[in-house]
DNA sequence: GCAAAAATTGACTTTTACGTAAAAGTCGTG
DNA sequence: CACGACTTTTACGTAAAAGTCAATTTTTGC
């Protein structure tokens, strides 16, 4: 495990550009060390880039990804504050549940319309 | 099945302004009939209505949409076109299947995150 | 130790997906 | 027929999420 990325190491690793990860760090999403002004992003900072990234590919926004990212992070210590991520963390559930059917529905329309294309196909192949 | 839908009566349904099922018919998403200048959903309007907020909330553009709708409807003649679109239907089976990885992978963080919180929880219930 | 390559900041621009407001047409009810 | 509830078109506005460009550093490879 190395212990620092530059950014445009991330920037080919993940297809993104050195704006966007700059724009994560504005927003707070990420928070790499710096020597000097230059921007070191440890292993932990990687993995959040794939955190928010396959959170996108979900359609959340940042401001959403941002939520998300705080409940990964280790417990604070109080029980209310403990009580209310877990709420959190479930309503997200119910979400990515929705977007699993979604998900599953959307397939399962394109299978059929696949299906109608190769059956188109067949009629053809058969009548010329 | 009711043969037309005024537009509110979907927008109640589905959650959504009539501005945006308008920006829908201008970005050719959908084409209810007019009896005069006033727009009547039929059934097939409504459905394309749901597969368009399904695209949504898997977070597909309004430009993905679109093509993702030209696959379901009905194969047109020629075979290069049915084959176009079936390598087509299969691009956005690749990108459904990655989708529903980053969903489980998202799924799964979070019941780590919770069992975090849950622990943190049991170990406060034990020490006050 | 110096030039080339890489990184930074800041300002401005772009695209997407609607929101909002204005001004007018339509329809059923009392 | 007037009222309210609903609908239409047109047109400008806007928030989110970057892209682009320019002007400086900073870092690096030799």
């Amino acid at each position: 495990m190395r212990e620092y990325y530059t950014i445009t190491e991330l920037t080919r690793e993940f297809g993104v550009s050195t704006r966007t990860l700059r724009f994560y760090e504005d927003e707070g999403l990420i928070q790499p060390v710096r020597r000097g002004r230059t921007r070191l992003f440890r292993p932990s900072d990687r993995h959040l880039v794939r955190q928010i990234l396959r959170g996108k590919r979900l359609g959340f926004s940042i401001a959403e990804i941002r939520e998300i990212i705080k409940m990964y992070r280790e417990p604070p210590g109080e029980a209310g504050q403990l009580k209310a991520i877990i709420a959190a963390i479930e309503e997200r559930r119910v979400e990515l549940r929705q977007k699993r059917r979604d998900l599953e529905e959307t397939l399962s329309e394109l299978d059929q319309a696949e299906e109608a294309c190769v059956e188109r196909l067949a009629e053809l192949g058969v009548n010329t």
